[in-house]
RNA sequence: GGGCGCAUAGCUCAGCGGUAGAGCGCUGCUCUUACAAAGCAGAUGUCGCUGGUUCGAACCCAGCUGUGCCCACCA
């Protein structure tokens, strides 16, 4: 859809002096927002001939709200997919949510802990009853924040990782790792939260620092007796060995002995083992295969037996005076007990160590013997690997290559099942005679005496990894699947890079014949304080988004976020740069207002370049520079960029210096006013549609009052700026222009500066009289008057002192108004400077190795720095020789 | 224990081989008819330390110091 094709705007603000003095975002953004989704402007359709630009939402989850860091990702990829989508792409900003096995279920655990009621109570069925039942009362808030930012998603494909057709293929994908033994049954020491009462994945288990006990206990007797150390003394009830290095000449001759094991009267037997390190403490190691991942794999090769101690809550079970008692109660029971035996030998405390805690509740993990179900990533993950060193995905920014390949090469077998009733149950029947069947999603389960499903439920990341294409309709070959699968670019952050992005691409490449899920990956930063402190509500530092858009607005947010954002760096949010960011939105709404009240236009042909002044041109050739600088950030993920440059364009060049220009001429009138008219309506006809990705409800107010047009959100994303008679078919460029208004820009700031040393006051007469009469700057002597707020015509002086700024002539009144001593100063301060630069100038010209070897741009650059020395030197030499002599 | 990053103005960060930048904060002056949520002007840095490469280093290399993150089975 182009421009002229839009209808006019109906409705709303639509002449410049309904514009309020003030922009007041909350009136205005949740209207534009509504009509948008009306007209169906983030519809995607499959059967466009348009060529597509897909992203995923990283899926939140139900029990989420919106906080900063989903403000900043949906920020980045609306404003990503708002471009395509004016670039004439066949957009579709894909939303969703995750169904968040073990959160959701602790989430209405809590719930029913209020009623004194468990989920045990309700049993299975009434129990995810009941969690579905809470999805549609409280889940999903985050839908109406994201409105709230502006998102534009397409919400008649919002999708849920439980819906049917979802479930639907993660059946399907389960039965085929089945069948192709990628998904096999085992017994292994897993990582088990005790209050959770499930296992969880080696990435779902986060370590810390504890302050534990460091004990040193003798096992044995006499001579044969061996020291071994543990923080676990609650775990030496399951000990069947103790371990030592077999190179280990303290302890060879007691290998393949047995010594007795305190409190439990058993005896167990030493075992030589290349893991242990003869270095560490005594050198000896107890051996606990059922609650140690390490010991378990010793116990293996040594054929021990593997002796469960505690249930699955962490209570000891083994038979004696501590089963009953918790883990910690245990453990001081039991080197109580010992040192009574007199069996300690060392105790260090506290004894700092890392210990692993469950990441959904924080209890500390009990690594624990179980069955469960596991992926072979082995041929997965090397795909996955593949896919990125061969190019065909790219991640942005590059050094978190190292990062991903780290991973994906050294990745262990994932564990999949949760004892949990929160997800897609395991589809996989047992039959009486110890027959395993995989279920498809089309096939009638096995039925009849002794059958059963497996009560499991798959890890929430099975279903998130199947995202990409589980949202197309796969495993139907849909034409949203044929039309949107690959997506683009998967904008997400490098926090989720292995629990998220590493899934997703095994199963995309697996599930998809090898197709990659995404080209990109673009990964970004955490959002941080002001002061570059993680955020967390612990810490009292957190900030609900809405608050701030609330106050300040959705555009000031997402700006704020956009300009933070440098790749896969974090980003740091103040309120004070939400407020610079509102401050910007308002100069915006004003010099677009100022614009339309002095009749800017977007109607007809930009003039020729021949009936352009001057200031026209220059404006029109930043203009076309900063359109293509704008391109090539976004095609970089340079957000931070992009916005940088919008805003000092918009704010330094357009608003400081063309509209304070443009005054003068309009007042002036006649054809170079109508000219100026419709150049500063292309100027911001642009500007804002630059904008408006990243800021999307100002810019479409403005942009739809100053054009008349229906929407910003389907205009043409800027092309190159072409101007009528310019010999420029890539883009309107006019050095000369920009030289000339510069050379304003030094004489309006070389003699504000004056004044302000001076301490003139702006009402105070006419202290500064300009002769600019055959210099190239004659022509701007009414817009410099203006800008100097000189009066039309001064009175000549007597005393009188030239500037020669760039061939133009300053005539400055030095008579009696001035302070003759404080511009003494200031001019010796400029001619130092000035001198300094001259010197050092002069030395490089003058050093023959420079001369021979720097590049020629590099020595004009210096010869020119070298000229503009000795011109500031001669001018200030001057101005000091006609200051009044007293 | 490995791997990756970062140290630049009071704060948060850009710059990554050719005169030190931005936003906020700070100091003056101004209600100049788009905007005081503004305008104009100004001050502020041996670019962590030490060496090296180079005509030239905030930028490249080495070492050091400080700091952050990720990974890891050290009892």
């Amino acid at each position: 859809m182009t421009d002229n094709t839009q209808r006019p705007a109906t409705g709303g603000i639509s002449a410049p002096e309904n514009l309020p003095t003030q922009y007041a975002p909350a009136e205005v953004e949740g209207q534009l927002y509504e009509r948008w989704v009306e007209r169906g402007y983030f519809a995607a359709d499959a059967k466009s001939d348009k060529e597509p630009y897909t992203i995923v939402i990283p899926p939140p989850n139900v029990t989420g709200s919106l906080h900063l860091g989903h403000a900043f990702e949906h920020t980045l990829i609306d404003a990503l997919t708002r471009r395509k989508r004016m670039q004439g792409h066949e957009t579709l900003w894909q939303p969703g949510m995750d169904h968040a096995g073990i959160a959701t279920q602790n989430v209405v655990e809590r719930e029913l802990a209020k009623e004194g009621k468990s989920r045990h109570d309700l049993g299975r069925e009434a129990f995810t009853e009941r969690v579905w039942q809470w999805k549609a009362e409280s889940g999903g808030q985050i839908s109406g924040q994201m409105r709230r930012l502006g998102d534009g998603v397409d919400w008649s494909r919002e999708r849920f990782t439980m819906d049917e057709g979802l479930s639907r293929a993660v059946q399907t994908i389960f039965k085929k790792l089945y069948e192709d033994e990628l998904i096999y049954r085992a017994e292994r020491i897993i990582n088990w939260c005790p209050r959770c009462l499930t296992a969880i994945s080696d990435i779902e288990v986060e370590y810390q620092d504890d302050d534990g006990e460091l004990v040193s206990i003798r096992y044995g007797e006499g001579d044969s007796s061996i020291v071994v150390a543990t923080t676990r003394a609650e775990t030496m009830l399951g000990d069947t060995a103790v371990a030592v290095h077999p190179d280990d000449d303290r302890y060879r001759h007691l290998v393949g002995t047995e010594i007795e094991l305190p409190l439990t009267g058993r005896r167990i037997p030493v075992v030589a083992d290349e893991h242990v390190d003869p270095e560490f403490g005594t050198g000896a190691v107890k051996v606990t295969p059922a609650h140690d991942p390490n010991d378990f794999e010793i116990g293996r090769r040594h054929g021990l037996p593997n002796l469960a101690v505690m249930d699955e809550h962490a209570v000891i079970t083994a038979h004696g005076p501590f089963q009953g008692l918790d883990r910690l109660e245990a453990r001081s029971a039991i080197v109580g007990a010992l040192r009574a035996e007199g069996r300690i030998v060392a105790e260090k405390r506290p004894y700092s160590h890392s210990v692993g805690h469950c990441s959904r509740c924080k209890t500390t993990i009990e690594p624990r013997l179980s069955m469960q179900w596991w992926v072979k990533v082995g041929p997965l993950a090397k795909a996955a690997g593949d896919a990125v060193r061969d190019g065909s995905v790219t991640i942005h920014p590059k050094e978190m290559e190292s990062r991903y390949f780290g991973w994906m090469d050294n990745m262990h077998d994932w564990c999949i099942s949760r004892q949990l009733w929160w997800g897609h149950r395991i589809p996989i029947w047992y039959g009486p005679d110890g027959e395993v069947v995989c279920v498809g999603p089309d096939e009638e389960p096995p039925s009849g005496e002794g059958w059963h499903q497996d009560g499991d439920v798959l890890d929430t990341w099975f279903s998130s990894g199947l995202w990409p294409f589980s949202t197309l309709g796969w495993p139907e070959r849909t034409e949203s699947l044929e039309k949107f699968y690959p997506n683009s670019v998967l904008v997400t952050g490098y926090d989720i890079l292995f629990f998220w992005v590493a899934r997703m691409m095994m199963f995309g490449l697996y599930a998809m014949d090898g197709t990659p899920p995404f080209r990109t990956i673009a990964l970004h930063g955490m959002v941080r304080d002001q002061f570059g402190k993680k955020m967390s509500k612990s810490f009292g530092n957190a900030v609900n988004p809405l608050d701030w858009m609330d106050t300040y607005g959705s555009d000031a947010v997402r700006f704020t976020l956009t300009r933070g954002a440098n790749p896969g760096v974090d980003v740091p949010i103040g309120e004070d740069w939400v407020q610079a960011s509102r401050n910007f939105a308002n100069k915006i709404w004003n010099a677009t207002r100022f614009a339309m009240m002095n009749g800017a236009t977007v109607e007809g042909e930009l003039p020729p370049a021949a009936e352009l002044s001057a200031a026209d041109r220059w404006i029109l050739s930043r203009l076309n520079s900063v359109v293509a600088e704008v391109d090539a950030y976004y095609e970089d993920y340079q957000f931070s960029k992009l916005s940088e440059t919008l805003f000092h364009f918009a704010w330094d060049e357009i608003f400081d210096w063309y509209v304070e220009l443009s005054k003068t001429t309009f007042a002036k009138g006649g054809p170079a006013a109508d000219a100026s008219r419709r150049v500063l309506g292309e100027v911001l006809d642009v500007t804002l549609r630059l904008l408006h990705p990243v800021v999307p409800f100002v810019t479409e107010t403005l942009w739809t009052t100053l054009t008349g047009r229906e929407s910003v959100v389907i205009a043409d994303w800027p092309a190159a700026v072409l101007v009528p008679g310019a010999d420029a078919p890539n883009g309107f460029s006019d050095r000369a222009a920009e030289q000339e208004i510069g050379t304003v820009q030094q004489v309006v700031t070389e003699v504000r500066r004056f004044r302000a040393d001076q301490g003139l006051q702006p009402g105070q007469k006419v202290p500064a009289r300009l002769d600019l009469t055959d210099t190239p700057l004659a022509a701007h002597e009414d817009a410099i008057r203006q800008l100097l707020r000189l009066q039309p015509e001064g009175d000549r002086f007597a005393a009188t002192a030239t500037l020669p700024i760039a061939g133009a002539t300053v005539a400055l009144d030095l008579s009696g108004v001035i302070d003759v001593e404080a511009e003494r100063k200031r001019l010796a301060k400029d001619l130092a400077a000035a001198e300094k630069e001259k010197a050092q100038t002069t030395a490089k010209l003058g050093n023959e190795a420079f001369l021979a070897k720097a590049p020629e741009p590099v020595k004009e650059k210096i010869r020119t720095r070298q000229a503009t020395a000795e011109a500031d030197i001669e001018r200030i030499t001057a101005q000091l020789a006609a200051l009044p002599q007293r």
